[in-house]
DNA sequence: AAGCCGGGGTG
DNA sequence: CACCCAGGCTT
């Protein structure tokens, strides 16, 4: 029996249920690929269940403001992959009907659409020949075939599709594109690969070679620089109700239109009576009332790691100055907000943190 | 070709 | 701690 039958077969007994699967809806297949982009099933699938349900069809999230779309993102991460998805559901119901492209060009043409998700939609949707490379896909192939390039070096790739094509040949592309991902996700694993009970592994050249452990081969990264985020949570109480002043990220970078709290950001974290100079400076008071919150927070990203210190500034009974003028030569577009609101704004997960453990949103 | 972009689970 | 996940965009 070859490869693909064998493959076929092990995978109509161990695939697993997930709502993404069984529909040839472009729409839906769509986001669960974007949804999906390095990120984990068991991560993704709640988000993916809560996201059409909100957003059922391509109309919908065209409809709906960006803020809604980060909102029902918000902890997933990349959040440019939200933002994309949007651009691109109002370009297609502006300009396809709400149709998706069913040809290659066109789908990588749009915004946050690269070549594998063309390839899922292709395959998954319109069952054409395309297959998909992924993580799962070229970890299995590399440790099959026995090749060492580094992933995403040029030779690599230029092999990997013909590789595929051929094994993909004369069976249904979007089965066997799901069931060679879903052997590389369950058997064939990133750490202790289930090699002993591999239906391959008299084939696998890795397994025959001792080298497993060693492919796919991985060029290291360099370790993360720090970042320093000197927060202020700028608090008020009136109208009965707290307050606290946020805004909006606008500019390119990370968490790109989330909400986060007026920064200074520095090299090295920051004492007390140095913020309280800082907003002295722009401000007309004398004497800000700065404290500090609590313990700091470490936030890690896979490029950078944010340390974090919060700093308290309580603004009730300052009257009628304005909140977001006295901290205004720090970041433009703030905006006081009340607590109760908070639960509508998108945030990172970091701030989101913070200001559950403050009292200032409740989880 | 290289840098940038989140967050979380696992060993 | 390190590793890595159903990758894509920008420069």
């Amino acid at each position: 029996m070859d490869f693909t039958r064998q493959l076929l077969d092990w995978y109509s007994l161990n695939k697993r249920e997930l709502p993404w699967r069984n529909t040839t809806n472009p729409y839906r297949i769509w986001v669960s690929e974007v949804i999906l982009q390095q990120t984990r099933v068991e991560q993704g699938t709640g988000y993916y269940l809560a996201f059409t349900e909100r957003f059922p069809d391509i109309f919908a999230l065209a409809q709906a403001p960006e803020q809604e779309v980060l909102w029902a993102w918000q902890g997933l991460g990349y959040y440019s992959r939200a933002r994309n998805l949007h651009l691109t559901a109002r370009h297609i119901a502006a300009k396809c009907q709400g149709v998706f492209p069913d040809d290659y060009q066109s789908l990588i043409s749009l915004k946050g659409i690269g070549d594998y998700i063309a390839s899922a939609i292709l395959s998954f949707a319109f069952a054409l020949p395309f297959p998909v490379v992924d993580g799962n896909v070229s970890r299995l192939v590399t440790r099959f075939a026995g090749w060492a390039e580094p992933l995403n070096s040029p030779s690599l790739r230029n092999k990997m599709k013909p590789f595929l094509r051929n094994l993909m040949e004369g069976h249904d592309p979007g089965l066997f594109n799901q069931a060679i991902m879903e052997f590389g996700a369950l058997q064939c694993k990133p750490v202790n690969p289930s090699c002993h009970s591999c239906i391959f592994n008299e084939k696998c050249h890795a397994f025959q070679n001792d080298r497993v452990g060693s492919l796919p081969v991985r060029l290291p990264r360099d370790p993360p620089p720090y970042l320093y985020y000197n927060y202020i949570l700028a608090r008020s109480v009136f109208s009965g109700k707290a307050h606290i002043l946020i805004r909006k990220r606008i500019s390119p970078g990370i968490w790109r239109n989330l909400y986060d709290l007026p920064l200074i950001e520095a090299s090295r974290l920051l004492d007390v009576r140095e913020v309280r100079e800082i907003i002295r400076k722009g401000s007309t008071v004398a004497h800000p009332p700065v404290t500090i919150t609590g313990a700091d927070y470490q936030h890690k990203l896979t490029h950078r790691i944010i340390r974090a210190r919060f700093f308290d500034l309580d603004l009730t009974g300052f009257g009628d100055i304005n909140a977001a003028e006295f901290l205004g030569h720090l970041n433009g577009s703030l905006t006081m907000v009340s607590c109760d609101a908070m639960e509508r704004y998108p945030l990172p997960r970091l701030i989101e943190r913070f200001l559950v453990d403050c009292g200032c949103l409740k989880k």
